[in-house]
DNA sequence: CACCAGATCCTCT
DNA sequence: GAGGATCTGGTGG
């Protein structure tokens, strides 16, 4: 059996709530020309396929949340003032739901993060979902890619398992509607959570 | 074409 | 903890 292996279309296509946890302590590789960066998910927020008035498809399909509609695997990638957030599709096809990755503990490539962030604040880096983005150089081309391919520009695979006891729950932030639903994921006390 | 809301970040108090 | 910077897509006239 091997140490590691590559997130499936399988893994994904799950209801976003359970997979936003599994995500926790997963590894997320970015293949740059000359790079390779590596970070551990430590938050997430899921995002309903309906009744969650804070999703993008609350009220239906549109140009910019398209990506949402494709397969599980597939990213989705918005802008959100001048930053980028990314999210990973759950669930089938037509069926809108995702997990937001909202930090991650940076591993490998760190000096190339602090180029892309112009930091050298290591806990500045990647604990917030467009910090994030910036530090992996993800952006507008990235959306609506598939992600469970090994040759993808970016990829998750599978690390030491997270115990549900490791694992904190809240509202999730940022958002004005749906305020209350416990969607947001983190591992309890990783220093780089958001906020 | 104008308006506005928004899954953020950063810099001060 | 508050306020400003600053951009894009959706909607309606």
């Amino acid at each position: 059996m091997k140490l590691e292996e590559v997130l499936t279309k399988k893994f994904y296509n799950r209801n976003p709530q359970l997979v936003a946890q599994e995500l926790l302590g997963k590894l997320i590789v970015r293949k740059l020309n000359k790079t390779i960066l590596v970070g551990k998910v430590v938050e997430t927020e899921a995002y309903l396929s309906s009744g969650d008035s804070a999703a993008h498809n609350f009220k239906g399909q549109t140009n910019r949340n398209k990506s949402l509609y494709k397969n599980a695997g597939h990213l989705y990638v918005h802008s959100m003032r001048q930053w980028h957030l990314v999210d990973i599709v759950t669930e089938g096809v037509g069926v809108p739901s995702s997990v937001l990755i909202r930090a991650v503990e940076p591993l490998e490539g760190v000096e190339q993060m602090k180029k892309f962030r112009k930091t050298e604040d290591l806990l500045n880096l990647t604990s917030g979902p467009s910090k994030f983005c910036q530090a992996f150089s993800i952006s507008k081309e990235l959306d609506g890619v598939d992600i469970t391919e090994s040759d993808s520009e970016l990829f998750l695979i599978t690390n030491k398992n997270i115990s549900s006891k490791e694992i904190s729950t809240s509202g999730r932030v940022g958002i004005s509607r749906a305020k209350d639903m416990p969607l947001r994921f983190w591992i309890t006390d990783n220093p780089y959570i958001s906020r």
